[in-house]
DNA sequence: AGCACGCCGACT
DNA sequence: GTCGGCGTGCTC
């Protein structure tokens, strides 16, 4: 028994010497140990959350005073000095807990998670002056060009304007600004700190909401208003008016003096979101999303954690901003797997939203007109609750879904529409409206072979077909960056030209349709020719004004728009989604082509979708062609409840990989041999990873599935360390995998 | 994540 | 004889 106090006594310590005080700091790198302590010098005082300046290493870094006790074991002499504190605001205690618990839930290091919610260093330093002009002392001179007066009278005594601000305030050019300052009639001076984001106007009148949507919007603001957690669902097919009730959700949330978060998906495909958005409150929101620059990210960052901004719009990085008071989060299209992080930190943003509104004692609002079956699943269990709403009058009835069976009316020989398919869409363009095709897969063809000897043409480093993108003359692999040109003989045989383009992508598409409709102004939507949001923006722009008939795309088109005169959707593969034995193949086939369907006939048009499918019979083909997304899903649960499968028991996915496969192997078998036995719990594999070889690496996966009362991630952690690997070999764990990794 | 320390090939 | 390749290991 140790004697009371016995713990706290230094090793090294001299009896009746108090200890210099210690503090956990967390730094962002994936150190598994966690936090770190450190010594807090006289003088300088630290409470948890203080972005600090600590030595580690040769080097200096920024991390965060952590919670709970310093090691009492760690000698005085590794002990280092924190160097200083930031001037930034503290990270809430809220943020701290969810990045701990976000490192727990992923079993990732809880530095790896703070890097996340560190992702702008220079956020933390205080924002930089602006440089801006001032009316020289002594008053103006008496001869003046109207120009220059026209400048001095646009400031006050004393005041400072920014330069290009000024000269449009003066209606001159920025040239005389300069010249008046050479001319020693303005003087530099810095300018106040202004707000950088410009908030939301509330008192502008939102949309006209019918009774339905007005009464879903009231249980919203109802929810919102209580400042409690609670997760509401809202469905709704497209057109149903879900936006404009999760903006007035968003609106109540401000006028608490809370911030609010709005997670989409792709938010460099979110032009037309914006402008709704822009309609109801009269400005921009603050946005997050990869391609920020730096300037505007730590601008951003900071005006978060300082509360300055409102709202905002954001992909699932956002999640981690310092919000100092998040009172709402609005997750729109809950079902996209775009919200799951497969690299680093592997975590779905949906789930981990629900999370941090609980921490913070938010309201969550999950938005999809075809939810998942892990958030019907918590609706049915009643941990969520449920809004839905009705088709709104005055839209045009949904569109008429059919399956065109391929076996019936096949294209013709090296075609890949069927001639149904040409029929229609001629209509279609011969009426003036619009037709879209869609098909997710890019490029020109899937597959190249040679007619004499069957060669493939596959990635080296990856299990995968070298997909031929025929504008740029190359084979390239959509999975690493290996991209060759296309060889004149085929490789394997050296028999010339008789490499053959197999199966359709999308360029292939493009030109079938330039051949059938010549006269139709095309537009491809595609990664690559839709670069960024400007670009998005301009497509869809171009396609809302008519300077478009037929719009031919991957997945990118199915996002959100709203194309008032698009009435004829063609699925060129319907089928596309369903290959594989992935558990949730037939769920996502059917959220995604529901999302397409959804593109037509929204106007006074009503719009026809026509799916080529050699499977008509298919379940996701009757639920799409019947409307009933419910039996669908019920019958997926049906299928799924048994086995334990999610959302009805849990899942984690060990992804092993070497760049030798014989080790890979091995890893793989001796992980296999240490698996946990326990009641409830079942390892699967190992098996190839759905992709053997990625980038070089060749990839071994076991699967846990277990009971959902099994505390998953400490089994797996005792797994993990009962195994001893090589260090060329690397472990991912993926808990809660959608989709192959 | 960096950065050091470690032991084996082509240069002054 | 030295510069340097990046494999392994540590940072309070």
């Amino acid at each position: 028994m140790p004697l009371p106090g016995w713990k706290s006594s230094q090793p090294n310590q001299l009896p009746g010497v108090a200890s210099a005080p210690r503090i956990p700091v967390l730094l962002p790198l994936p150190l598994a140990a966690g936090a770190y302590d450190y010594r807090i010098p006289a003088g300088l005082s630290v409470a948890p959350g203080d972005f600090v300046v600590v030595p580690l290493g040769g080097r200096e870094l920024v991390g965060v005073a952590w919670d709970g006790e310093p090691d009492p074991d760690l000698s005085e002499r590794k002990l280092r000095d924190i160097a200083g504190v930031m001037a930034a605001p503290p990270m809430t205690a809220t943020l701290r807990r969810f990045v701990a618990w976000v490192a727990g839930y992923t079993l990732s290091a809880p530095g790896a998670v703070l890097r996340m919610a560190m992702s702008s260093p220079a956020g933390l330093e205080p924002p930089p002056a602006r440089a801006g002009w001032q009316a020289a002392p002594g008053g103006p001179p008496t001869k003046l060009t109207p120009g220059r007066a026209r400048v001095l009278a646009a400031l006050a005594p004393g005041q400072v304007r920014a330069g290009p601000d000024l000269a449009a305030a003066a209606g001159v050019s920025p040239g005389v600004i300069r010249g008046m300052a050479d001319a020693g009639l303005l003087v530099p001076a810095l300018l106040p700190p202004g707000l950088a984001f410009d908030p939301p106007d509330l008192a502008r009148p939102g949309p006209v909401l019918g009774p339905e949507q007005d009464a879903a919007a009231a249980a919203l603001r109802a929810q919102v208003a209580s400042r409690d957690f609670g997760v509401t669902l809202l469905t709704g097919v497209t057109g149903s008016g879900k936006t404009e009730v999760y903006l007035d959700a968003v609106a109540e949330c401000l006028r608490q003096g809370r911030q609010a978060l709005v997670l989409l998906p792709e938010i460099a495909l979110s032009a037309q979101w914006l402008e709704r958005f822009r309609k109801r409150f009269g400005v921009d929101p603050a946005l997050w999303h990869s391609e920020l620059g730096s300037k505007t990210r730590a601008r951003t960052w900071r005006a978060v954690a300082e509360g300055e901004v409102q709202v905002l719009v954001g992909a699932r990085s956002a999640l981690f901003l310092p919000f100092p008071d998040l009172g709402l989060i609005v997750v729109d299209e809950e079902h996209e797997t775009a919200f799951k992080q497969e690299e680093g930190v592997v975590y779905h943003a949906r789930d981990m939203a629900v999370v941090r509104a609980r921490l913070a004692k938010a309201s969550i609002v999950l938005v999809s007109a075809t939810p998942s079956l892990e958030t019907l699943n918590n609706v049915e269990s009643g941990r969520y609750h449920h809004l839905d709403l009705p088709e709104r009058h005055g839209a045009a009835g949904m569109a008429v879904v059919e399956a065109l069976d391929l076996r019936k009316f096949p294209p013709e020989r090296g075609r890949f529409l069927s001639p149904v398919l040409v029929e229609a869409i001629k209509k279609t363009l011969a009426r003036g409206e619009q037709a879209m095709l869609f098909l997710n897969r890019r490029g020109y063809a899937p597959l190249t072979l040679c007619r004499a000897c069957g060669h493939r043409m596959r990635c080296p480093n990856c299990t995968a077909w070298l997909v031929e993108h025929r504008a740029q003359k190359r084979l390239q692999c959509h999975h690493c960056g290996h991209a060759e040109p296309i060889p004149p003989v085929c490789p394997e045989c050296n028999a010339p030209g008789t490499l053959t383009p197999v199966g359709p992508g999308v360029e292939r598409v493009v030109e079938e349709a330039t051949a059938l409709f010549p006269d139709a102004r095309r537009i491809v939507m595609a990664s690559d020719t839709i670069p960024g949001p400007a670009a998005a923006a301009a497509a869809a722009a171009a396609i809302s004004d008519r300077q478009v008939d037929l719009i031919i795309g991957t997945q990118i088109v199915a996002k959100g728009w709203h194309f008032p005169g698009l009435t004829l959707v063609g699925v060129v593969d319907a089928d596309l989604g369903l290959a594989g034995g992935d558990l949730r193949a037939a769920e996502r086939t059917l959220q995604l082509l529901h999302q397409v369907a959804g593109r037509a006939g929204r106007a006074e048009a009503p719009g026809r979708v026509l799916m080529q499918t050699f499977n008509p019979d298919h379940p996701v083909m009757q639920a799409l062609v019947s409307h009933d997304f419910e039996a669908f899903m019920s019958a997926e649960a049906a299928g799924r409840r048994p086995g334990h499968w999610p959302p009805f028991g849990r899942l984690a996915a060990l992804v092993v990989s070497s760049e030798d496969e014989r080790e890979a192997d091995r890893a793989a078998r001796d992980l296999g041999l240490a698996a946990p036995r326990a009641e409830g719990v079942e390892v699967l594999g190992p098996a190839p990873a759905p992709l053997a070889l990625l980038r070089g690496r060749h990839r071994r996966r076991l699967l846990l599935k277990a009971r959902k009362d099994v505390q998953v991630q400490s089994l797996i952690r005792e797994w993990l360390a009962r195994v001893v690997l090589p260090n060329s070999v690397r472990v991912q764990v993926d808990v809660d995998p959608v989709g192959f990794m």
